[in-house]
DNA sequence: GAGTATGATGAATGCGCATTCATACTGTAA
DNA sequence: TTACAGTATGAATGCGCATTCATCATACTC
C-alpha cells in the first residue's frame, strides 16, 4: 500500500546504469548514449518510474510551477478563461500552475508567504491588487511578477491590461456619434483602476467632443447590482438615452431592469453598451454593443514577458492591448 | 538580485541555535520552548524568511498540493465555482491546489505522470474521466483520489455526484404533473454518465407514471448546441409542448431559439426545464425552472473524503447528493 | 604509434528541511 | 547526596534528484 514510490536508484539497478546516469536520460540536452538512454526509459517504464519534481526543484531551483493569485474568479467567464488559458500555455512550457484564492475580506498579502513557501518560479496576480512591498520581495529574489488589469505603480512587477481609457473613448466616441442626449455611465467599484480608466477615457473623449457632464451611479460588477443601479438612473422624470457600463455584467443586468421592470425599449429608447464582451454579450436577448477583451492574448502578453524565447524575463514592463468596440444591437448606431 | 534565499541555517545562526531548533519553532507540535521559539520567530521574521515548501516536501512525503484536474471549466460557472470553492477550502486547511487543464483532444491519461512528478496528497478529477489503471496508480500509492460528478465503476477512486438519476425523476413528476401532452428530451454529450442518469431517472418515471415515449434532441452543453437542439425539436408540425434540457446553459439557448426564431410564448405555449440551476437561470429573461445542484457541497463533501478530520482517507465511496427542483416562471407548474 | 580531443559513465556532493538519536540540563524523590 | 524522570537542545542523517568532477574508453591527428 504505502509502498515507497520507486527512485531513480531502482530504476538505475534495474537498467545496470548508476542514478546520474538514470538522470541524464530524463534529460533532454543530458551528455548520454542514445542506447543507454533508451534502456534506463525502458526501464523506467516498467517500474512506472516518474522523475520526482519536488525532489528536482530542491536541486534546480526551479520548481516549474507558477503561482497565479486570483480574488472573484467566478464573477464573469471572464477569469476562468483566463485561468484555463494560462493553465494550458504553461502546460505547454511544462510549468503548472499553482492556484491561491485571496478571500473578500482578507488582504492579498496575507497569502504571500505561503506562496513563497513554494519557491514558485513566476508569479502573476490577477483581478486583486497586492502591496508594493510584497511584490517586491519576489522579485528582489529573481521572481518575475506580471499583474493583469492592475497595476501597482513604481515596482518591478510587470503588468498587462486591456488599454481601458482608449476603450473609454471609443465608447465615447460612439455613444457621440449616435447623437445621443443624455449619456450616463455605470460605474464599477471605485477603488478598482480598471473602472477609473473606463471612466477618465470616457469622460475627457466626451469633454473633448463639447459634451457636458453625464449623470453617474455605481454597480459592483455583478448583474445584480447593474440591475439595481439602471433602477436608479432610469426611474425618474429625465432618463438617460445611453449607458455605458463599466462592465457588461452589469449591462445585461441594467438591459433586464430597463425593458422587464421599465418596460423602456433598447435600443429605441435606451443605448446600451458594456464593456469585455463576455460570452452572454451575444446572445440574442442582450445582443450587447461592447469592447471586446481578448483574454487569450492577454494571457499570450503576459506569459511572454515572464518566460521569453530568448531573453530574460521582463521587470517593471506595462503592456497596454487595444480593445475594439463591437457593435450589436443594443446601442443606437452612429449614422452612416 | 539572485541572492540565495534565506534558509533555516541563516535563521538559526541570527536567533543562536541550531537549524533544528529552527524547524521545532515552526512546527506548532515541536518541543521547544516557549521563550526560544520567540527567538527563533523574530529572527525569521526579521530575515523574511518562510520554510522552504519543496524541501519539506522532500522530507516529510507531503507536499500540502492537491492536483485538480479539470477539462473545459469555462463552459459555464459551474465549474468555475467549484474551482474557487475547492482552492478556499484547501487553503483553509494549509494546503494548495496544483492546476491541471486537459485538452479537448488528448486523453486524460496523457497528463497523468506530469500529475504524479508533483507528489501531490490527493487527486481531485473534475469534468474528464481518466482511464481506470491511471486512478489505481494513485490509490496504490496511498494518494486519495476522487472524482466529481464522475464515475468510473470498480476503482478505488472516490466519487461525489449529484444524484443525477433521482434529479430526473423530479422532473418527469413535476413536467407529467404540470399536464403537458408532448415532452421532449434534449440530451448531453452520449458519453457522459451524467447526461446518462439524467436520462435515464426521466425516462424510467416518465414510463412508471403511464406516459409513452418522447422525443430527443442532442445538444452539446453550450448555449449553441442548445439553441439548434430546439430548433430540429420545436421547428415542426407538432412541436412539443415541454422540453427537459440536460442542461441549464442548453435550456439557455433552448428558450431563445424558442422565443427569438420561432415566437413561441414561454411557458404559455412551452414549458421549459433546466439542470444545474447557474446563475443565469435566476436572470427575470430567462427565469429557469431547473435543478439545483450545489457546487459548495460538491466540494465539501469531496474534501471530507479525501481529508477527513479523524480517519483515514476514503476509498472507493460514492457519494450522490439530492438535487432540489426550483420552480420558476419557465415551465407551468402542476395545478394545486 | 604516441599524443590529444571527444564522449560516456560513475563517485561524490549538496539543495533545505524534518527527524532520529544522543547529550546536557532541570527538578524531584529516595 | 544519588538516582531518575522529564525537558530542551544539537549533531548527524537522509529525502530524491541534478550536478560537478574524475575516470575510462574510443576516435582522431600527425
Amino acid at each position: 500500500m504505502t509502498s515507497r514510490s520507486t527512485t531513480s536508484y531502482d530504476v538505475a539497478q534495474l537498467a545496470g546504469v548508476s542514478q546520474p546516469t538514470v538522470s541524464r536520460a530524463f534529460d533532454p540536452k543530458g551528455n548520454i548514449s542514445p542506447s543507454t538512454r533508451a534502456r534506463v526509459l525502458e526501464a523506467a517504464r516498467q517500474l512506472g518510474y516518474q522523475p520526482n519534481a519536488i525532489a528536482r526543484g530542491l536541486t534546480t531551483q526551479r520548481t516549474d510551477i507558477v503561482g497565479l493569485i486570483m480574488g472573484n474568479i467566478n464573477r464573469s467567464l471572464f477569469y476562468p478563461k483566463v485561468l484555463v488559458e494560462f493553465t494550458r500555455r504553461l502546460q505547454a512550457l511544462g510549468k503548472q500552475v499553482l492556484l491561491f484564492n485571496t478571500h473578500e475580506s482578507r488582504p492579498v498579502d496575507e497569502i504571500m508567504p505561503r506562496i513563497m513557501s513554494y519557491q514558485v518560479d513566476a508569479l502573476v496576480i490577477a483581478s486583486t491588487t497586492p502591496g508594493r512591498e510584497l511584490i517586491d520581495r519576489f522579485t528582489s529574489m529573481g521572481t518575475p511578477v506580471v499583474m493583469l488589469n492592475r497595476t501597482v505603480p513604481q515596482t518591478s512587477a510587470n503588468a498587462v491590461a486591456s488599454d481601458n481609457e482608449a476603450g473609454g473613448r471609443l465608447v465615447a466616441d460612439f455613444l457621440f456619434d449616435g447623437r445621443h442626449q443624455r449619456i450616463a455611465f455605470m460605474a464599477g467599484v471605485d477603488v478598482t483602476a480598471t473602472n477609473a480608466l473606463r471612466k477618465k477615457g470616457f469622460a475627457d473623449r466626451l469633454r473633448e467632443r463639447g459634451y457636458g457632464a453625464f449623470r453617474e451611479e455605481q454597480g459592483e460588477y455583478t448583474y445584480d447590482s447593474g440591475y439595481e443601479a439602471a433602477l436608479r438612473l432610469l426611474d425618474r422624470d429625465d432618463p438617460p438615452d445611453a449607458i455605458f457600463c463599466a462592465a457588461d455584467i452589469m449591462a445585461l443586468g441594467a438591459m433586464d431592469a430597463a425593458r422587464f421592470k421599465l418596460g423602456i425599449k433598447i435600443p429605441d429608447e435606451l443605448s446600451v453598451v458594456g464593456y469585455d464582451d463576455i460570452p452572454m454579450a451575444k446572445w440574442p436577448t442582450y445582443d450587447l454593443t461592447t469592447i471586446h477583451q481578448s483574454a487569450a492574448r492577454l494571457v499570450e502578453t503576459a506569459v511572454e514577458l515572464i518566460f521569453p524565447e530568448n531573453n530574460e524575463p521582463a521587470s517593471g514592463q506595462v503592456v497596454l492591448l487595444p480593445g475594439e468596440l463591437i457593435q450589436r444591437g443594443s446601442a443606437k448606431a452612429p449614422p452612416g
